[in-house]
DNA sequence: TCGCATAATACTGTATCCATAATTATGAAT
DNA sequence: ATTCATAATTATGGATACAGTATTATGCGA
């Protein structure tokens, strides 16, 4: 249409999009404190826009604001993982079912091609790319789930569980369990069997909330305190 | 403990919150756009924690930000209706499971209690206290759930609901129709049936979704444009 | 030497100012 | 009269400056 529809994005979007990245590479990690000035001179803008990304990553909860006080990114504790994973595995599975039932010939093709990516990444074990490999996969389910509120939800929630380091891919046999698990999936979408695919989705996603928690369990040293700054100022009250 | 613990909130967080009441009371109605100049002499405060305050209502979805252009209050298609009250159906059902397994008799007495003053309020035909005695019962299954990340979803995905009048409930018979649901699911919970209670729920809210629906249905001379100002700037491409 | 009070410092919160882009108004040409 | 181009206006985006509060450092007293 017109040409002003291709709106240059604002720059506290880009930068918040730059926080992102930083925080999810664990860059920034959580507990670290997070200071508007030393940013805004690092990135040479000026802390207006700097704290507007602030502003919008709080909503999204990768970081925490404290008034007057200042902001650190968000640290999850097991709790929070214990909560979100259920939630995460009832909207997957969800879409699972949905999937199954709306895709079609065409989507089928599709899914299995992402599939044969996730199959060749585990091959090489190339843990980064059976990551992205696996994201895409899921991500193609929602989208073919057709609700676009179900998968901004679990979008929202996956970001917030990018702020777990995730290594529980290099556990043991982790790896080679998570590629069986996707093939059954695949195989209960092409046989058309709906609640089947989304019972396999749902413990799908229990299984990684599990192999999180084997490997929190394995390394019993958690960093003891935020990282420096100005001090320890946060209180769990 | 420590003194400093009682944080001030931020001026953005109460420009937030203000802003919030108006766009729920519909005094600002979907499709108006906001005018940070005219607001920020209202409120007496400069442009900058007004922008914060926007940024915050963005991420919550209340309101869209076209970059350089300016900041309307969202307006929901029946597609988004369709997408989210499905989405509360599968969270609240799920709520309403994990709460009658967890309750405790000392919670299902609340429970009760919640549900009476919902009875007086149908009895007075009090369609807004009706409405907030509904949303303090459904609040308090949420808390028996116990998932603090599931209780939070469903928050937030209220709030944009809210961005609807919230008037189905003058719909012929639907408070009754309301009122017998809530009857029905609060007795599942007591015969500690959560099966039961999970899908009742479930039936609850789609049943609230139809009610909408056919409201909108019958005004079917919608608001043309949104309300005046510099004007028809959203293009929905 | 340790604890507390006070001063210095550094960061966040808010206001003001300037630049830029979008919209509206104006005017000329067809 | 209508349409397009151009100028003026207005609002948003970003930078800078100032104020207030929380933390840290310093020094006095026990």
């Amino acid at each position: 249409m017109s040409p002003h529809n291709i709106a240059q994005p604002a720059l506290y979007q880009e930068v918040a999009e730059r926080l992102r990245q930083r925080i999810f590479s664990h860059e920034l990690e959580p507990g670290a404190w997070v200071d508007e000035q030393t940013l805004a001179e690092q990135y040479g803008i000026s802390r207006t826009p700097l704290r507007e990304a602030l502003k919008v990553l709080a909503s999204e909860g990768l970081v925490t604001l404290k008034p007057r006080r200042g902001c650190y990114v968000t640290q999850l504790a097991e709790r929070d993982l214990d909560d979100i994973f259920p939630l995460m595995a009832l909207l997957e599975g969800r879409c699972a079912f949905e999937a199954t039932q709306r895709a079609t010939p065409a989507d089928l093709k599709r899914l299995e091609s992402l599939h044969e990516k996730l199959e060749r990444q585990a091959a090489k074990g190339d843990i980064n790319g059976f990551f992205e490999a696996n994201h895409a996969f899921h991500e193609a389910v929602q989208e073919l789930s057709g609700n676009r509120w179900v998968k901004q939800v679990i979008d929202d929630l996956r970001k917030v569980l990018k702020l777990t380091r995730r290594d529980s891919l290099r556990l043991d046999g982790r790896l080679k369990q998570s590629l069986e698990e996707h093939r059954r999936i695949l195989a209960a979408i092409r046989e058309r069997d709906a609640a089947t695919a989304e019972a396999l989705m749902h413990a799908h996603l229990l299984s990684g909330r599990a192999a999180l928690a084997k490997m929190h369990a394995a390394a019993l040293s958690p960093n003891p305190s935020p990282a420096g700054g100005r001090g320890e100022r946060i209180s769990h009250g």
